[in-house]
DNA sequence: CTGGATCCATACGGATACTG
DNA sequence: CAGTATCCGTATGGATCCAG
C-alpha cells in the first residue's frame, strides 16, 4: 500500500486492519489485557521491541482510542498504559486468534516444511 | 522488525501474527469464506490489491497450508483457490474481528479526530 | 524513567513488461 | 487467464543521541 492515506478509506475494516497489521499493537494490547502496565515493563515483557517502536505503537493505540495514557506526577516520572473500555471487545476477539496461533502453530510449520521440501525437491526446479 | 526471520520465532503467536500482518492475507482469507474464488475474480473483488501482492499473498497463505491451489486444466488456465480446513477456524475468528471493526469503525475515526485535534488545539505546541 | 529526533539500511509494494 | 521478473520509490524499523 502506497503512503497508506491516499488509499481506499472506504473500507472500514482497513482502518482496524491497519492497527492490526503492525504486529506490536496486538502483543501490546494482548499484555495490557492483564492489566495495565508502565512503558519499561512493557517493554520487557514484548521482547523484540525496541524502544522507538513500542513507543510509536503506544501513540497510535492511544490516537485510535484503544489504549489510556496516564501520567503520574512522581519524581521519576512514570506512565502507565491502560485498555479502554472501547478496546475491551476488540482484545477478546485478539486473544481468540491468538489461541488459535498456539494450538496451530505446529501444523502451519508443518505445512511450511512440506511447501519447502517439496520445492526443493522438485526434479524441474532448476533455481 | 528486521529480515523477518533473524527475529525470535520461539514466539508461537508471531508466526500467525505474521501472516495477519499484511492486511492483504485477512482480506483474501475473508473473501475466500465465501466459497472458493479464481485469481482474477479474487484480484476484481479485493480493490486495491496489485496483481503482484495478490500472487504473493496467494503463494504465502498456500504455504502455510492455509489456502489450497486447484489447476483446471482448461484451454483459458484456470486456477481455484479455496479455504483450507485447517483454515476454517482462524477465518472465523478474523470474521469476528472484521465485525468488531465494522461496528467500532465510527469510534475508531471519532477517537482519532478528537486526539489530533487536541494536538494542533494545544497553545504550547509549537510544531 | 519515558520518551522525542535523527540517521540510515532494507524490505514492502506499485508499475511495467514478459511468459505459458 | 494466471502468473513471474525487474525496476525503483517509499515507508518501516533499528541504533543512537538527547531531553524532560
Amino acid at each position: 500500500m502506497p503512503p497508506r492515506d491516499s488509499v481506499n478509506h472506504a473500507c472500514p475494516v482497513r482502518d482496524v486492519l491497519d492497527r492490526i497489521g503492525d504486529a506490536w499493537s496486538v502483543l501490546v494490547m494482548l499484555e495490557l489485557r492483564k492489566g495495565p502496565c508502565r512503558f519499561n515493563a512493557l517493554r520487557r515483557v514484548i521482547d523484540g521491541v525496541s524502544q522507538r517502536m513500542l513507543s510509536v505503537t503506544l501513540r497510535h493505540l492511544e490516537r485510535d482510542g484503544l489504549v489510556s495514557r496516564r501520567v503520574l506526577p512522581l519524581a521519576p516520572p512514570q506512565v502507565e498504559y491502560a485498555l479502554t473500555p472501547m478496546a475491551l471487545g476488540l482484545v477478546e476477539r485478539l486473544a481468540q486468534l491468538r489461541d488459535w496461533a498456539d494450538t496451530h502453530q505446529p501444523l502451519v510449520r508443518q505445512a511450511r516444511d512440506r511447501y519447502d521440501a517439496a520445492l526443493s525437491g522438485s526434479p524441474e526446479i532448476t533455481r
